[in-house]
RNA sequence: GGUGAUGUAGCUCAGUUGGUCAGAGCGGCGGACUCAUAACCCGCAGGUCGGUGGUUCAAAUCCACCCAUCACCA
């Protein structure tokens, strides 16, 4: 295996001192080459590096020295990003080892027997297969009109901060010598990190999409992270103290507070009908002026500048609510006309916060326009109120959260560390993995076709001791007369899933594309329902 | 080792071109209110703006060096 300079350790040819990474001596500041140090040792193996000639292919990078100056330019690139540029760009654009000797991953080079792509000349390609993937399945879009050169259409590339080098500088002339189309700009942002620290297995950070999905809500997340993120690549926190705090103090107790401390009075008092004016046009104009600024700081990617923007305009409505006091005006019988006034105004400003914050937490906005009945809400709808119109009945848009349930999501997320050994890169999973699935024989008592329902057939299992419910899609593969009373492989211990039709208890093992294209397993005689496969 | 970035109140962060820039939110403390998911409103914050030098009439803001953290080094 071929060993980079800080894979290997040493003695400094210059200073004697001992334990020296390859390239430099911490001690005396010589650098030099690996083949240089004296007893290099490797840090993966401890073994003694060997010599081996190799042959390589090159990409030849230094000629595309000034496209790439010039796209550098068109991009606006980051200050962050073109300052680290600069420093490839002085020391000379050198060509680019595209070849990795074989034991490696990935795709072999064509006629060749053990020469391998280097992982990030064809990563990136990816996304152009996975785009392409797309605009098969998708009439209409048509691959050539984003990746030809002369595409007017705007491509952007969201990367993290470690993976710079490879977007700016490889990819861009990769595309250019394929005669493709370059990215309209690249985006590069820090790294998260959970609680101040790099995200931990045995601590409970390293936290899967699922496992968060399955106890918080999508919209909190999403807002805590555009309340912190800036277009640089400085690194982000998720403190969990704070993200509970913040969720709570601005979503729930500012930002819904405005809609649930109006409602209830235009429900109650005014059959859900709100006023045909607005109580204070001047303040409301506060609001709509905003818009600019708002999408501004969108487009600019300065999400958190959106956020103070539009909380700032959340503490404006709540302070003109506690001015107005409308809870005392309706006790008044001459200004009972006028808290309709002041919670349509409420309501309203509301309402373009609302408009405004789609991006970051679009179901929430959803719920919030079915308050207000309405069916679409693009981002001009909030230039103008809502008025003379009625609302629906409001219902709680959003709860506090509670640190309890932050704390049973980081305990579902703890597991041992991974073994430091290999990066676990390949695709095989442990014996204790396969032993957890828990396959039984099971005899298909009826299966029945669902009403409703094209692919679909109902099936009822006997797994010895207990009988289950299952829908399969192979509806178009099998006869369900014919099923009644055959052997099959179920899933026994797979977790229940509400269907529209009912809750399916279990799964069915079959093989096969798809369509009339399915092949139930088979169990030989003799097999007795319930007993364990394994 | 080289390069880039970051280091501002207990916490999370704002601070454009040097001069009301020493701030906001949260937490904490005190008060007011009760429409609202104990939410909202008002008041209170003694942090040498990582450290040390330097430039300047004036620096968190410019320069040098140092320390710490993160990333990259084809």
């Amino acid at each position: 295996m071929f060993l980079p300079d800080r894979f290997v350790k040493g003695t400094c040819p210059r200073s004697k001192t001992e334990d020296q990474y390859g390239d430099a001596c911490e001690n005396c500041g010589a650098t030099y080459t690996p083949n240089e140090l004296i007893d290099p040792l490797s840090v993966l193996s401890g073994s003694t590096p060997i010599w081996r000639e190799s042959e390589h292919y090159f990409f030849k990078l230094s000629e595309f020295d000034n496209r790439l100056r010039a796209w550098i330019k068109t991009a606006e690139l980051h200050q962050n990003i073109t300052s680290k540029l600069e420093e490839w760009f002085e020391a000379g654009l050198q060509d680019w080892d595209i070849s990795r000797d074989a034991p490696y991953f990935g795709f072999r080079i064509p006629g060749t027997k053990d020469k391998y792509f280097y992982v990030w000349l064809d990563a990136p390609v990816g996304y152009l297969a996975s785009f392409l993937h797309f605009c098969n399945l998708h009439e209409g879009i048509n691959f050539d009109e984003y990746w030809t050169p002369d595409s007017d259409t705007e491509a952007y590339h969201f990367i993290g901060k470690d993976i710079v080098y490879f977007h700016t500088l490889f990819w861009p002339a990769v595309l250019e010598g394929s005669g493709l189309r370059t990215p309209t700009s690249v985006f590069a942002h820090g790294f998260l990190t959970v609680n101040g620290k790099k995200m931990s297995k045995s601590r409970g950070t390293f936290i899967k999409a699922r496992t968060y999905a399955d106890n918080l809500d999508p919209n909190c997340l999403r807002y805590y992270y555009a309340a912190k993120l800036g277009p640089s690549m400085e690194d982000i926190d998720l403190n969990f103290d704070d993200f509970v705090a913040r969720v709570n103090a601005d979503l729930v107790g500012k930002l819904v507070n405005i809609a649930s401390r109006c409602a209830g009075f235009i429900s109650k008092r005014f059959d859900g009908r709100l006023a045909d004016s607005l109580d204070d046009s001047a303040l409301f104009a506060r609001f709509t002026d905003a818009s600019g600024d708002i999408a501004r700081h969108f487009e600019h990617r300065e999400y958190s500048k959106a956020i103070r923007r539009i909380m700032a305009l959340a503490d404006d409505a709540n302070r003109y609510i506690d001015e107005k006091k409308p809870w005392i005006m309706v006790k008044n019988d001459g200004q009972v006309e006028d808290v309709q006034l002041v919670c349509t105004q409420g309501l309203n400003m509301f309402r373009s916060l609302m408009i405004y914050l789609t991006p970051v937490i679009p179901s929430l906005a959803e719920k919030s326009r079915e308050l207000f009945d309405e069916s679409a809400w693009p981002w001009s709808a909030a230039e103008s109120p809502l008025l003379a119109t009625n609302i629906q009945k409001f219902k709680p848009l959003l709860t506090r959260i509670e640190q309890a349930q932050v704390e049973k999501m980081i305990e579902q997320s703890k597991e041992p560390d991974a073994p430091e050994k290999a990066p676990d890169d390949n695709d095989t999973i442990s014996i204790d993995d396969f032993i957890k699935v828990d396959l039984r024989v099971a005899r298909i008592e009826k299966a029945e076709p669902v009403e409703g329902a094209d692919k679909l057939l109902q099936l009822t299992l006997d797994l010895g001791d207990e009988k289950r419910t299952v829908f399969a899609g192979i509806k178009a593969a099998y006869d369900p007369a014919a099923l009644e009373g055959r052997l099959a492989v179920a899933v026994a211990n797979l977790q229940p899933r509400k269907m529209r039709f009912g809750t399916s208890e279990g799964m069915v093992l079959a093989s096969g594309p798809g369509g009339e294209d399915i092949f139930l397993l088979s169990v030989d005689d003799g097999a007795k329902p319930g007993m364990r496969v394994k």
